[in-house]
DNA sequence: GTATTCATAAATATTTTATAAATAAATTTG
DNA sequence: CAAATTTATTTATAAAATATTTATGAATAC
């Protein structure tokens, strides 16, 4: 069978084995991490379905990991602490964190949130390849095309195609651009995203001058098509 | 100018007020319900981006109320409940809840989830189109439609042409446009008005002389159809 | 018929955008 | 670790897009 695949990244071996029987009794594969670097390459090795995450870490600020897991991956992070503070639930959440739960936890709430979670996953469709006239991004080789040839973007360059292309037609305001590529604080760095799309097509373009990919919304923001 | 809006099903006028200040004051459109009936016909009548729902209602079972919902009505809903039992927030997640809040609740907390949940609507097709003759305008895009050939609106223009396009064959006032479109302080500018009606009917008129779209009311304002 | 209101073009002012280039920060390489 | 390289951020400025103002003749109300 193919059993539901879930990262645990938590520094205490004895929640870790609770959730690990929890999990397992329940037919999720349970695959486990000590500290955030080693759950950082177990999870980009292999993309699990689900992250359960440790906000306090000993190796690294859990907000961070956080900030770190959601440039790339997009299923579900439950976070999971023993802070209850107003404050570091706003920021999880606002960081991308799917839900947020309290330790000590009760088991059959931490499942249901679980199923939730996985519910809203499978229901987001996941097209691996987007073509769009001679521009072709592979989003799961992390790659770009142009006429067939490779073209080399940065991090950034690239989540911002990825985004516009993910909105074909759809015109994306700078604030919703800023946040979603730089997020919160960022939304008023207009002149960034400027930069930035001249940079993009710069190298997506055939003219640059009169782009056919990126278009201008003047006060507004961008449209990809 | 597009708020969003949020249906609040609680019995508590307490409460009900206190969730209608704290959204309206972060931008929130509010619609309020003290039972599950009335809660059913608001949100049918007029479906909300995201339902907050009171399980403790007196009138009818939440869980039952709950899974009535989910039968047709598939963006966030949000569960307020004065219960912290496991079972009951097994059940809520289960039959469908977005998420679950244990009253006393803290307000960034509520309007963090609430950001989360509205965050994952949106990234769901949602088409909102309102088409008028010949006319199409695509609220999501963004985008203007003459005979199926785009066309190119300023910021300004597009506003403009909204305000109109949603109050099809009601007379406008000037004072009234001007008030929503350039803000208050504006509302004697009419020569503004002017202009970028004329501005708009070179767009969007088939013949601007003999508008078919935007009819001018002398001494009044104008009627869009 | 006169006063008021309206449509429109055109001139001017303001805002927004594109882009290069400089600096700072992060990452890679030896 | 330090130099080299890449990438991100900041600054400056010219160009483009848009908004506002002005002017004038046409339409409408009374």
């Amino acid at each position: 069978m193919n059993k539901i695949e879930i990262l645990i990244i938590d520094d205490e071996p004895a929640i870790r084995k609770l959730l690990q029987i929890a999990l397992e009794s329940n037919d999720y594969k349970v695959t486990q991490a000590a500290t955030g670097k080693e759950g950082e390459i177990l999870a980009a090795n292999h993309p699990p379905e689900l992250i359960l995450l440790d906000i306090g870490l000993p190796d690294i600020n859990g907000h961070e990991l956080l900030r770190e897991f959601r440039k790339w991956y997009n299923k579900s992070i439950i976070i999971l602490s023993v802070e209850n503070s107003e404050e570091d639930i706003v920021s999880a959440l606002d960081n991308g964190a799917t839900d947020y739960l309290t330790k000590p936890f009760r088991t059959a709430e931490l499942l249901a949130r679980i199923r939730s979670a996985i519910r809203r996953n499978q229901t987001e469709e996941s097209t691996a390849i987007i073509t769009c006239g001679n521009l072709q991004i592979d989003l799961v080789a992390r790659t770009v095309k142009v006429n067939d040839q490779p073209v080399k973007l940065t991090v950034t360059e690239y989540n911002l195609l990825c985004l516009l292309a993910k909105n074909e037609g759809k015109v994306l305001t700078h604030h919703y651009v800023l946040k979603e590529i730089w997020g919160r604080g960022f939304q008023t760095e207009t002149q960034y995203l400027r930069v930035f799309i001249a940079q993009l097509r710069k190298k997506i373009e055939t003219n640059p001058n009169k782009p056919e990919h990126i278009l201008t919304e003047s006060g507004v923001g961008y449209r990809f098509y």
